[in-house]
DNA sequence: TTGACATGCAACCATATGGTTGCATAATGA
DNA sequence: TCATTATGCAACCATATGGTTGCATGTCAA
């Protein structure tokens, strides 16, 4: 899990997951045509995606086929996300009163 | 939303925001005592979470209190997350076939 | 007023991170 | 076969990051 939230920290990643959710299946080559970089930086970004499996891999000859894997981002929700999102409401009213406290003393 | 993802990506931040989640309105001695780091560490931790406004303070005479902001958490859910939601069935079964078609050859 | 407490600021250090270049390997196609 | 194409691996570099220590500042309470 920790992967998953180190590998979606760099904006040139999220890119790369944007890329893919536009057009699954893409190549290095393909990728690489779209970010201002090296391919061995891309290569790079692409192997901490598929480290933290946002990113699946299939060879196909000498092509490298990379495809987007939802479910890690599904996971960061449910178990994370939809944690803090329950009390949501709770946490902005306790806020919201510390914030009127402050302001009368 | 760039320093919203950074902030989430370290471990102890994380655990930052889970003591807030237990315990809203802690200070930074009381932080400070769940965490094995010096008081200074925690203090570089809570700045990076004060700039991504996931935790919000309110001082009180020589406390500093702190407050988790669950906004950004909800705009990551609404603005990327859900995205990716979207489309999460079609991913699936995309990669699915893909890896089909990677054990026939 | 003064000592203790809660926090901030700044310097410093080791390691992680993001990027590059150069060369190696393997598949394709003429 | 052989040039081309697609990718991998390794070394290297600059900067970011996560942590420390020491000292300064401001507030509380006796």
């Amino acid at each position: 899990m920790n992967n998953v939230f180190k590998a979606l920290a760099d904006p040139h990643r999220r890119e790369l997951l944007d890329l893919l959710y536009k057009e699954n299946g893409q190549t290095l080559g393909d990728l690489c045509k779209c970010m201002s970089m090296s391919r061995q930086g891309v290569a790079k970004h692409l192997a901490l995606l598929e480290v933290a499996q946002l990113v699946v891999v299939v060879w196909q000859g000498r092509e490298k086929l990379h495809y987007l894997n939802p479910v890690p981002i599904q996971q960061i929700h449910d178990r994370w996300i939809g944690k803090f999102e329950g009390e949501r409401l709770q946490a902005l009213e306790t806020l919201r009163k510390a914030l009127d406290d402050q302001n009368d003393a």
